[in-house]
DNA sequence: TTATATTGCAACCATTCAGTTGCAAATATA
DNA sequence: TATATTTGCAACTGAATGGTTGCAATATAA
């Protein structure tokens, strides 16, 4: 079973929960209701997310509190980097327009 | 079928292929040498990738050359660009520090 | 103590996914 | 023309994925 972080936000339901705790820390149940899928869907999600270690956990009495981790998020953000300056680069925009010059 | 670009760079394998295209255009044969799988396999990769948007092609006779092509890739930099600031922020790591500090 | 609430685990199901093999179409070469 | 090369498509397979329901464990409230 793979378990890294590019997996873990490929799914659109994780990325949303990702966005929901990184604002604030949610209980399971509290975020469960802002789903349309059953609790245990959305626990099954912060199972695989606190796998890939981009939660926190916080337990309160019976309620466990999730938080965002920004830690291994930065893995995907340093291999975006390489990427990040062809689409950055104003070579690029230039070998483009000249790719088109060249075509017409 | 789900076909983003978060899908797209969930599989190792086409990440790998991502970054090799990056570098230089080649032909799906000589992409798959780079690779145990089968040229198939390579191959459904490549349209994966091509139906995301984030490779260009250009035919030269039978043989196919393939790019990356970074403008969708941009669209993992914009999401990630939120969380990017908890992890750089330094209060972020000062709020650490004081939960530290509070729970011992 | 008894009842309720919160959470996680297990079993199951339908679908998707990554891989394979085989084959057909198109282009280049002998 | 006949043969070889390059590529993409279709069919199939086993494993992973995202979802469900049911249940057990723990903690709070009556």
């Amino acid at each position: 079973m793979r378990r890294d972080v590019f997996q873990a936000i490929a799914d659109p339901t994780r990325r949303a929960i990702l966005t929901l705790l990184a604002v604030q820390a949610l209980t399971p149940n509290a975020l469960a209701e802002h789903f349309e899928v059953s609790r245990q869907a959305v626990s099954k999600h912060i199972k695989i997310l606190n796998e890939c270690e981009l939660l926190e956990k916080e337990q309160d009495g019976r309620e466990i509190y999730y938080r965002f981790d920004p830690l291994k998020m930065k893995e995907v953000d340093d291999w975006l980097q390489p990427f990040k300056q062809l689409w950055e680069s104003r070579f690029t925009q230039l070998d483009k327009l000249l790719d088109k010059l060249k075509s017409e």
